[in-house]
DNA sequence: ATTTACAGGTTGTCTGACAACCTAATTATA
DNA sequence: TATAATTAGGTTGTCAGACAACCTGTAAAT
């Protein structure tokens, strides 16, 4: 007698059993510790032999838990040291957002719609919430960017960490990630764009501009403008997103 | 001699060596063969001997592969049957935000204020973009919603079809996926707050005025009115948030 | 004192094995 | 013949042991 035969009508509400493995329940459970802050980022874990004793598993079965979060950049393995607890889980998401787009390349289109909105709704909610820290901090990179115009793979990472404050001045965690997730994907391809064709004049006046955007975005926060940040921003998306889209057909022709 | 000796000065442009594992190569390859679309979904992946003998490879890494691959919603494994690529790869995105939500647990406050964000915009966009198609399938979910205000499970199931519907109309997935990502979160808070009191009076008002909103935007999606869809639909999140939040203090009082 | 060599521990990978499970063909039964 | 039970083969899930590659700190050699 099978268990199917024991069941002849459809009951409705029937458990939604699922058969969990036990990778996954180890995966729960270490997800939760982190969250806990019992194991804090940085911090290794025990070795692969003692986990498997503690949670009563083979090591295959503990093994597939770490590299599963070793891919979601939860954690970090490294041959002959440990593994060790990601120092930015935070980065995470870009990561897998990274892996999903490589599943259809088509969606630029759509990540540079999303993020023009979401970067200008959190401009505009930024510019209510940021403290003279955040702001402090956004001078800062701007400096930064003036001083770099000539070495694009720092002004990238002045120009990405002025867009993360914005996002994170809003205290909200979820944007600060749907933010940085955007912007970490299409970070390939502005490196590549500014990268390939030798930094000429051109480039170094299109920096300028682009410093003169950020600025204005800076003001409005300062001034506590909610809307008039939001229309810096667009501003500034805008012309970004057209000049990748241009050396992005140039690339292609 | 180690290698550690052998750099004195420190170099700025050294190639940014990473160990890949043969587990993220045979990733790599996985994800690829999806994205060309070797793979369909739905597909089932040869047996994991075959795939040992192809990729050359033992049975652990190929496994700690695919398990990962299975964690990322990607792939799914049926034990007994094999192994499957998913019908919704699609789904990956709302996976991974939910091991990420688990991770440091949010405040309902930062999911409220990215869904107004989110869906007003999305109603902007779909304004402009709706097909007649769309615009009929909303009228059903509303249409569904008032025949069903005496049953809260059905009621909400519509509700949420119409938010989905509206974002699906911007014919931008990711958006759509975010949308949906944030409110499949909140989907659970809100069927608690609309269970917990058996349906009284004033639920069955409260559906009333949820409908004139939903038809509201609805109407204003139709005449392709973008800044009306999204005042329409930020009437409509703003109350529907403020009645979770009063049944949320009513549940913690 | 500096360098070298070694030992122990850790992750990465392979192999073989068994259990739980599903599918389909085969056999037994009414 | 038609239906039920059994069986066989394949598949995933898990375990155990082993070895390679690697890192770190210590002891030995220079």
């Amino acid at each position: 007698m099978t268990v199917r035969s024991a069941r002849p009508e459809p009951l409705q509400e029937v458990s939604p059993i699922r058969r969990t493995s036990l990778s996954d329940k180890i995966i729960e459970q270490i997800i939760d510790l982190i969250s806990r802050n019992v194991l804090q980022p940085g911090e290794r874990l025990p070795s692969e032999k003692d986990l498997c004793k503690r949670f009563g598993v083979g090591r295959a079965t503990l093994r597939e838990a770490l590299r599963s979060l070793a891919v979601m950049g939860i954690l970090d393995g490294r041959v002959g040291e440990g593994t060790f607890v990601s120092h930015n889980n935070q980065r995470y998401l870009e990561r897998n957002l990274q892996w999903g787009l490589l599943l259809d390349p088509k969606k630029v289109e759509d990540l540079l719609e999303t993020r023009l909105m979401l970067e200008t709704q959190t401009a505009f909610s930024a510019a209510r919430k940021a403290t003279p820290a955040d702001l402090e901090a956004m001078e800062a990179t701007i400096q930064g960017m003036e001083s770099s115009v000539d070495r694009p793979e720092q002004y990238l990472r002045f120009d990405l960490e002025f867009h993360l404050l914005v996002s994170q001045a809003t205290q909200n965690t979820i944007l600060y990630h749907l933010v940085s997730m955007t912007r970490g994907y299409l970070q390939a391809w502005i490196k590549e764009s500014l990268v390939s064709p030798p930094s000429g004049p051109e480039d170094r006046h299109r920096a300028q501009s682009s410093i003169r955007e950020h600025r204005a975005i800076l003001e409005a926060l300062k001034s506590g403008r909610a809307e008039q940040a939001r229309q810096a921003m667009k501003a500034h998306i805008l012309s970004s997103s057209a000049d990748l889209h241009q050396h992005l057909e140039q690339t292609s022709a």
